[in-house]
DNA sequence: TTGCTAATTGGCAATATAGCCAACAAGCCA
DNA sequence: TGGCTTGTTGGCTATATTGCCAATTAGCAA
């Protein structure tokens, strides 16, 4: 494999990490309806603030959110409404895997 | 955050995880193109084919690929092909993080 | 300035992941 | 059967991730 590929992969790679979380991908739905500040996720979540913010960095830090500061406080907002569009997916997957398993109960 | 919601964040988060490494990616990419056996993936990637195979089975866990055994041979398969088109996704990002390193530049 | 709220960062311990080698299982054929 | 090929699994170490607390920064207002 060359280098090209290899570096194209890592790519991928590291967006798909950052939405692997259960925290995360919350997080990326709530900011599907609209722009949210830090305590307003921090409530969603329920974890400390500190690791809500440190999420959001890792979001961040791939392309996946935008922020604003106004204040003191730090909206965060989708800035690749396309994430949204994996869900489809996956609950397909997640659909088709039931589905095996209905069967196998059958 | 109830339990339903939870559960269905971890069994999405489930799916990503399977996606997030760029040797797993790359086998997706190649199934994408029709089924292969462990040793024409292993040839590919470059690593050990336990190691290989090892990755096989965690996509599969996830019910992201099929396989079948055939004589001493197992074929794996894209079960879930709308992974693929989780790529474009991530190409698009990818694209406006480029575009944004471009504008700091200029 | 002092105090208060919002958010980020550093540090650390617990947990999860990765990949190699060695051992094992399964199918085929001489 | 014995030997060969294909693939999986166990065990291990190295590395990465997670989440809390504590410390720090930044903005605003009394």
């Amino acid at each position: 494999m060359d280098a090209r590929t290899q570096a194209r992969l890592e790519a991928r790679t590291r967006i798909l990490k950052a939405l692997a979380h259960p925290t995360r991908l919350l997080i990326v739905e709530e900011l599907g309806r609209g722009e949210r500040c830090v305590a307003d996720l921090t409530g969603m979540v329920g974890s400390d603030m500190s690791t809500v913010s440190k999420h959001l960095s890792i979001l961040k830090g791939v392309g996946l959110l935008a922020d604003e500061k106004r204040g003191t406080q730090v909206f965060y907002r989708l800035a690749a409404p396309c994430a949204l569009n994996f869900f489809s997916c996956l609950e397909s997957v997640m659909e088709a895997n039931l589905q095996a398993q209905i069967l196998l109960v059958k």
